[in-house]
DNA sequence: GATTGTGGTGGCAGCGCTCCCAGGTGTGTG
DNA sequence: CACACACCTGGGAGCGCTGCCACCACAATC
């Protein structure tokens, strides 16, 4: 136990160690402001000798600043948080903010209700948003305290930005491949249909399939496996012969093959499966899926955040064909 | 645009609101001291009515408390911060501070210089502690300031209470049962050696061989299905006669099958494979494995944290043998 | 010698909150 | 009727920090 019953220094520790006044001492830790060389040396010293760490909670309540992130992930229940996607963004923004003495939370908005998210961002302790599933309603909820605070991972607006994911882009290529190696009975299994990211997937297929003059196969989805499990049945039973499903996610896939398998159809010889997003296990199940920097998106998203350099734009990242044997 | 430049309510203004002093307003909000029935009903309304969330800086402030959860990860490099297991347990004890109007924020600590934890904790603003992949030596570098602020997930002491999984009992349960089944030549992919519950399902394993007079055949893993793959390879070269692998985790075994089936090698026909977890896909692609309630294992920790009943114990979460077609 | 800088410094208010304490207003008891 | 003893309330200090402002010394200028 080497730790003894020691209080963190404070700022008034540093300036006494460094024989100067508190305000010459936050000078100098600030940057801003006169300081002579002297005493800024002095000060600097005593801060590294202290171990002093600025206390962010007096520090925010000075600025007015909030002392965390919000994430806040727009969803038709609470059970929205248990996604993986979903604990992969809070994750990667509480990494790239602890250096900054920021913390993370993730609440959950209705997506029939978001004016709630009102009563999130009430909160002073609110240092920035990190939005997720955004939808428009939300965008335009988005209080000015927060703006060039805030950042929307999937579509943007005038006011707030956003990183984005070639949806389209991914989905097209998806179904293209699918058409050149010769099938032409082509289901999909969607996503939640207020969610824009996945109703561009969903025009992106149909506008393929329109063009080459087939009829669109639609089962909704929610990004699950469970529910790709489901809904692969459902495509079976609504198209018998059905030679390839579109998954909108790669959890959704990977719940389809699973059915598939267990229902004796192999897959790709049967019917070929593809999935989106290109997550770790879907090399381990050889899933052909569209790949996306999600790590780099997260932290784009969130390093937008953190340095305010939030101007309301959107930067969209590509979608990469990755081609495995499922399809 | 409905959100005016309104500038969140003050406890002063629910106090003015309400016709009462500021005192009081605090008093009914923090339940404690006297209130008369009507004080408390005219702060209530002018609450709601204002729509005022407190300032969970100001109240760190002045209770010294901190405003976010630290969660500590041991490990070699800060690439152990790139782990699903990492990203839920951060996004798990992030959905109990919500709340609470507390954040959480993620750390790496080198395994060999535990001592940069106290750099991490000498910030105020950590008003708690959860330890990951915990070691003795991190256990120790406990801050006075946080005991029963600090919950270790893995191995506790005598100070620092934890939530642990029966590493010892899965591993024992999976190895007796592929024993049951006929497998005589078992070989174990292990996590690092310097992980406590690792360490334990290691014991085990070795425990059940020798008391069945068997062999060990160990290869040193690090939970990740990359290196599961690599690792089933170096099993069938050292050993090519065995007959079932046991994964430290989902993701080894995963790795493990994965190379299995590439080199043409049948599972479970010639070589069981069993995971540890649970993890949402191991149902998917029908792998036998021990279950454990993660989400609630983290839940407990991130409440025992939050409501400071952490008296140092160790609550141990069982494991339980789920039968697939894997092994 | 009086003025106007200029680089450097400390005093002090105040961010929003909690909590102690002094000071009320009622009721019950000696 | 005085007193104790509830219950209830507001004043005010102070948590650690920032940033404004006043101040000081010293140099350059008129």
């Amino acid at each position: 136990m080497t730790t003894a019953a020691r209080r963190p220094a404070t700022l008034d520790d540093v300036a006494r160690a460094a024989g100067v006044s508190r305000s010459t001492a936050s000078r100098v830790l600030a940057g801003n402001g006169f300081a002579s060389s002297t005493a800024r040396e002095r000060v600097r010293t005593a801060v590294s000798l202290l171990g002093y760490v600025p206390n962010a909670a007096a520090r925010a309540l000075v600025h007015g600043s909030g002392v965390r992130l919000l994430v806040a992930v727009a969803g038709t229940g609470p059970a929205v948080l248990d996604d993986p996607y979903v604990d992969q963004a809070v994750a990667a923004v509480a990494r790239a903010c602890a250096p900054h003495g920021l913390g993370v939370a993730v609440q959950w908005v209705p997506v029939d209700a978001p004016e709630r998210l009102t009563r999130l961002t009430d909160d002073r302790g609110v240092a920035g948003l990190v939005l997720l599933n955004t939808t428009t309603d939300l965008l335009d909820l988005v209080p000015r305290r927060l703006s060039g605070r805030t950042v929307s991972i999937g579509i943007g607006s005038a006011t707030v930005p956003s990183v984005d994911i070639d949806n389209g882009g991914g989905t097209s290529a998806i179904v293209r491949h699918l058409y050149e190696a010769g099938r032409r009975r082509i289901a999909m299994v969607t996503g939640p249909r207020w969610l824009a990211c996945a109703n561009r997937s969903v025009r992106a297929y149909r506008r393929l399939l329109h063009d080459a003059g087939l009829p669109a196969r639609e089962v909704v989805g929610d990004f699950s496996a469970a529910r790709g499990h489901a809904a692969a049945r459902e495509v079976l039973r609504r198209w018998p012969d059905t030679d390839a499903i579109v998954g909108i996610s790669d959890a959704t896939a990977l719940g389809v093959i699973g059915r598939l398998r267990a229902d004796g159809v192999r897959v790709p010889d049967d019917v070929a499966v593809t999935g989106f997003d290109d997550i770790p296990l879907a090399a381990t199940v050889a899933l052909t899926t569209a790949s996306h920097p999600v790590r780099q998106i997260i932290n784009t998203a969130a390093t937008m955040v953190l340095e305010e350099r939030a101007a309301p734009a959107t930067t969209v990242f590509p979608s990469t064909l990755v081609l495995r044997e499922s399809a």
